[in-house]
DNA sequence: ATTGAAAGAGTCTCAGT
DNA sequence: ACTGAGACTCTTTCAAT
């Protein structure tokens, strides 16, 4: 798959670079990786045709906005075969904010980010439970973020 | 915390519009929300003073970059002493991307992201298992990312 | 494939409302 | 606080290498 696309050192530098910082301009990011503002243009281009880069996106702080409370949900189905009419059920609550699909413990794991403990309390009591299919539930509130970042693509 | 801020429906548009895309250029949104450009730029740079705006980042598509394989990881400690010493080591590891403290079941929480399944069984077996402090590991592999989405802000 | 320069588009500042 | 216009900067195209 990266072997189709042939990225080379020049493509995953740009990436890596703008995963941390959209906002600086081609020329600059030129004079950092030693190539003209022309050629940081052209491979970025190339990335978004290929579909490699997806867009950019706000990086807001939660926290200031109000979200204090971030849980990770696991989950414990009734049965596997209800996965996709419990995911979409899961869908419309909108505190979830990331679903995936897991071996191991659970059966499919959730992140959710809610304004305080009692916006947390209402979406597990009054909108999970009441989800048919669903066994049980598992809660982990974080208590801190040690750290978050993207992932090193380069060497 | 939100109320010194004092953020108006239009700041919580500009940031819920921007979290999804942040290419837009300040006309185009202003055009969507009924001002104008200028206003939208003069908005943008107090959000970003406040630091409610922290920049913006690229959207990188993981699996065509070669790495499929997401797992998460319920880590017990020894001692919950043991938090920062641990938390330190963990950082060190590149392919982890996320760490949180959290409460239930497990003590800390990482998120990983590898190439492949064997990445992350050196990961697991030959990098996790000798950091001190850690009497044992839980791991969660997705199998699928249902949904992954940003929180809604409005209403 | 990369470059530099010209044309086009967007950002930023500011005076007026 | 919002607007529109001018100054400035960045993106985009393109001919040359």
């Amino acid at each position: 798959m990266n072997s189709k696309l042939n990225l080379d050192r020049l493509d995953l530098q740009i990436i890596e670079h703008m995963m941390d910082d959209a906002e600086i301009s081609y020329a600059d990011l030129g004079k950092k990786l030693f190539v003209s503002g022309g050629t940081i243009h052209v491979r970025i281009k190339k990335l978004q045709k290929d579909g490699v880069v997806k867009g950019t996106r706000l990086n807001p702080d939660l926290k200031l906005l109000g979200y204090d409370v971030i849980a990770f949900i696991g989950i414990y189905l009734k049965e596997s075969s209800l996965y996709d009419s419990v995911a979409k059920e899961l869908h419309k609550i909108k505190e979830i904010v990331r679903l995936n699909y897991t071996t191991g413990n659970y059966s499919m794991f959730a992140e959710i980010v809610c304004k305080d403990i009692s916006e947390l309390r209402v979406v597990l009591h009054e909108k999970l439970q009441k989800i048919k299919g669903i066994e049980r539930t598992e809660t982990l509130i974080s208590l801190e973020e040690s750290f978050s970042r993207s992932v090193r693509i380069l060497e």
